[in-house]
DNA sequence: CCAAAAGTGTTCAGTTTACACCCATGA
DNA sequence: TCATGGGTGTAAACTGAACACTTTTGG
């Protein structure tokens, strides 16, 4: 398995993850510091080099466990980013996934002293990230927009069980759109990815709203819309 | 350039492009024959190595002007494939391409004496082809299918000029499906995408067409459907 | 005059949009 | 009792689908 490398100039590759998530009715995505030159005290999306006897999903898989400790998450690949000089480092070829995690999950593995190395951005907060991150992180949300709009995945940025406004508001602010609330939700039911499980929310300081479930939590293509 | 060249484990970075086009009322793709072990005498879509000093993109580009021939086309990135033991000769990572021709051009470039080395092939002939081809020929195909509902890049697959119904046969044999006439035109026409050249097609047994054109000849996200 | 493909409108059903008020709870 | 978000139906506009016959040419 090594016959090739000997004959060519090579290529490193590397991937790069967009961990996204909705908090506080924000898209954000977790950024880390980097804290070698040259981009020494910026921004990055989490990522790695690919391992000589590990699949490119599986490394991607490894950089979220290990930058993020996030295992067994959605996680999709959008895109591979080859220009010559997107590392100053040497020539790496990235290819960028993301993935998504619900906010219990985001706060469970980034704990708030890590922040000075390891902090959730809102996506219309962040500047300059190092490398090309900031045109991966650009292509990552018009992914994850499209696939939303076709298909279930948004039962892994929420709870197992979630009302029907959390949900909508997570297509509003993922899609960046308002949505009518009584269009959504005959939508939505008549759709039957999402049902109910006949419990409701307590101690909010207004009426309890109902609680409902996906039906299934494998990703499948079907609109919610 | 050569920094990180030393401490990790590589993968060496191709690029395998899925040449279409459409001749006869059938989608074809562009298959060459292995001349090596171990896959001597199989079919396998055009690809080659990326250089140290080109990108990625600027490889698939080379390849398809070193293997097909073939210059200046619509050519789009669609995924890259990393399994461990995709490539038997070594650690090989593979950034996968569409392209398209028009007849036109797919017979310029491809003169019926290389059949033994080169050839299009219907794709639903296809039959066992090299590496995991068959898996990047089958998600060329979907992407091809969701980008030409969402695109104008149907301008090329035909001549500049052409008439409706080539058009609609276009999207039938690439969409499979069956498309009512009438409704084709009205949508087609009510797009703005494709105009009249005020020309007739000459010489057929029958009731010459209208000849139409793109209004534009670059990508863009609009549907005609 | 025959074969072959071009060209052309209308109707109906289903879907999408717009829109405003009462309800249940905790503080 | 008030503030907060939960929950509900209908009418109008629009969009998509179905459908058949006449026209023009070359042979």
């Amino acid at each position: 398995m090594v016959s090739v490398q000997q004959k060519y100039e090579h290529a490193v590759i590397a991937t790069d993850v967009a961990l996204f998530t909705v908090e506080k009715d924000q898209l954000k995505v977790l950024l880390m510091k980097m804290t070698k030159e040259p981009f020494m005290g910026k921004w990055a999306l989490p990522g790695g080099l690919v391992g000589g006897e590990e699949s490119v999903d599986a490394g991607a898989i490894r950089v979220l466990q290990e930058k993020a400790g996030v295992t067994n998450v959605y996680l999709e690949q959008f895109g591979t980013f080859g220009e010559v000089d997107r590392d100053p480092f040497g020539r790496v070829v990235s290819v960028a996934y993301f993935a998504l995690v619900s906010q219990e999950e985001a706060r469970m593995h980034v704990s708030p002293e890590q922040e000075d190395s390891l902090k959730w951005v809102a996506v219309q907060d962040v500047k300059e990230l190092a490398y090309d991150h900031e045109a991966i992180l650009a292509a990552a949300v018009a992914q994850l927009q499209t696939r939303l709009s076709y298909s279930n995945i948004a039962y892994s940025l929420l709870p197992r069980q979630f009302t029907l406004t959390q949900l909508q508001r997570l297509y509003e602010v993922i899609l960046d759109t308002t949505i009518d609330k009584r269009n959504f939700r005959k939508r939505v039911l008549a759709s039957g990815l999402v049902v109910p499980t006949g419990k409701k929310q307590e101690g909010a300081a207004n009426r309890p709203a109902a609680l409902y479930r996906f039906a299934s939590r494998t990703p499948q293509q079907a609109s919610l819309l």
